[in-house]
DNA sequence: TATTCATATGAATAAACATTCAAGTGAGGT
DNA sequence: ACCTCACTTGAATGTTTATTCATATGAATA
């Protein structure tokens, strides 16, 4: 049976047309295959740059380019330490999207 | 402050690349404005394309091209009725996607 | 201070994509 | 059968965007 709360955490109620676009940029961010490696290679913990290059076997500049895009929305964030910048998911929002999404790709 | 989402285990392990590469596949359907005002606008429920064209308030073509995007990523399913065709969200996974990307928007 | 290592940036290129217009399909009504 | 309504499809267009190459920055070290 089928309990008055249930379906608290799926509550979408009265989004703006300027929130559905900002949520459309924010899905943008996980919506390319290589921000998305990124992303999930840094659910393992904080990377320099030369770290996740390797990871991926990418083009490091590519790498730096959609790193700036992450940072810009607030996904990750960036310290320096010496030579090297360390990069890390800036909260657990992006693996909760993460799972999210996972469990809809996983179904049958 | 608690999220609404703490109970959940949100393990996100082993994932291969080309599930990587279907989950960015995903989120680039919530990626768009014009979709996801879509996706947001069947959350009301199943709608006809001239409702769907008039809640946008956009060319109606445009719309088929995206109804077809979603279909084939089957988010959504269709129905026909007469000459209308209805359209409506294929599972509630839509709604928990919105949801918690939602989430993540509305922190300051 | 000159060199090297680590990363960032800018310009160029090519591919992907959203939208529009025009034409096509398919179901009902006359 | 013809016409209209509701929608789809394809081609054309313009824009966005991912990647690469070349160059620039900035920190450490000799």
């Amino acid at each position: 049976m089928m309990s008055k709360y249930e379906n608290y955490e799926l509550a979408v109620n009265e989004m703006s047309e300027d929130e559905l676009c900002d949520l459309a940029d924010l899905f943008k961010m996980f919506s390319d295959s290589t921000r998305i490696k990124i992303l999930y290679d840094l659910l393992e913990g904080e990377k320099n740059v030369g770290e996740i290059t390797n990871d991926l076997g990418m083009n490091q500049s590519a790498i730096s380019h959609q790193l700036k895009l992450l940072k810009t929305s607030k996904l990750i964030k960036s310290r320096r330490e010496g030579k090297a910048m360390i990069y890390s998911l800036a909260d657990d929002h992006v693996k909760t999207i993460i799972a999210t999404g996972k469990e809809h790709i996983e179904e049958d």
